[in-house]
DNA sequence: CTGGAATATACCTAATCGGGTATATAAAGA
DNA sequence: TCTTTATATACCCGATTAGGTATATTCCAG
């Protein structure tokens, strides 16, 4: 299981860090919670595990799991350049490129906007 | 293909997505650009516009692709509660913490630190 | 030390997915 | 018209993966 991405691609593993973000949880506690059975929890914890999402200290019998975050800075980090998008003006990119050569290679990039 | 999470899950999608950010490209600039044949970048355009991603108008033979996305605002949603971690105060977990669900509390809430 | 609770793991299987190759379609140019 | 360019799609195949079931392990209680 390689990239971050691929990582939280997955429905229940999605759930589980968000159930994660209120406090540190039991495998049984998620298993309720999620209504999933609990090897499926423990296998996807394994691979959060794996991957730095979360970290287990052991009480009793429990493992209780806790949320790791660092790892999603790297999907936030990819997010970064969308943003830009989004957050303003993205009509004029579009009516401006509408003629754009293409017959050689185009390393012209183009800024933001030019006002 | 179900959620934008696994849209974005596959690299040479991210590739895609990233190289569309500065400017919309043909498929045959991306493919050039990107070092993939031909059919895989027109699977993955196809993927991408599907979902909502991209766009593309018609340009003669070729097809221009270009960024929408409007769809990564989806991640960045869910991304958001978990920026609170790594931006410094761990006191705002504590606010967070008010918000557990009850409502499916499990039959046996480990006793072990609780106000 | 025996039984039961909590968790992890091994194994199998079905489904999905991405790459590769070949081909279909459409438009431009000679 | 015939050819070339540009893109899309159909098909097959190998790898990955998630779910399910059963079992192993660890720890507490009696």
């Amino acid at each position: 299981m390689a990239s971050v991405f691929e990582i939280i691609a997955e429905p229940s593993r999605r759930a589980i860090l968000s159930l994660l973000v209120s406090s540190e949880q039991s495998v049984g506690q998620i298993e309720r919670r999620l209504q999933m059975p609990q090897p499926t929890v423990s296998k996807h914890l394994r691979v959060l595990r794996d991957a730095g999402f979360v970290e287990s200290t052991v009480d009793a019998q429990r493992r209780l799991y806790r949320l790791k975050p660092e790892s999603l800075r790297e999907v936030d980090a990819w997010l970064a350049p969308f943003r830009r998008f989004w957050s303003a003006h993205l009509d004029a990119l579009e009516n401006h490129l509408d003629r754009v050569d293409p017959s050689t290679t185009p390393t012209a990039i183009p800024a933001k906007r030019r006002p």
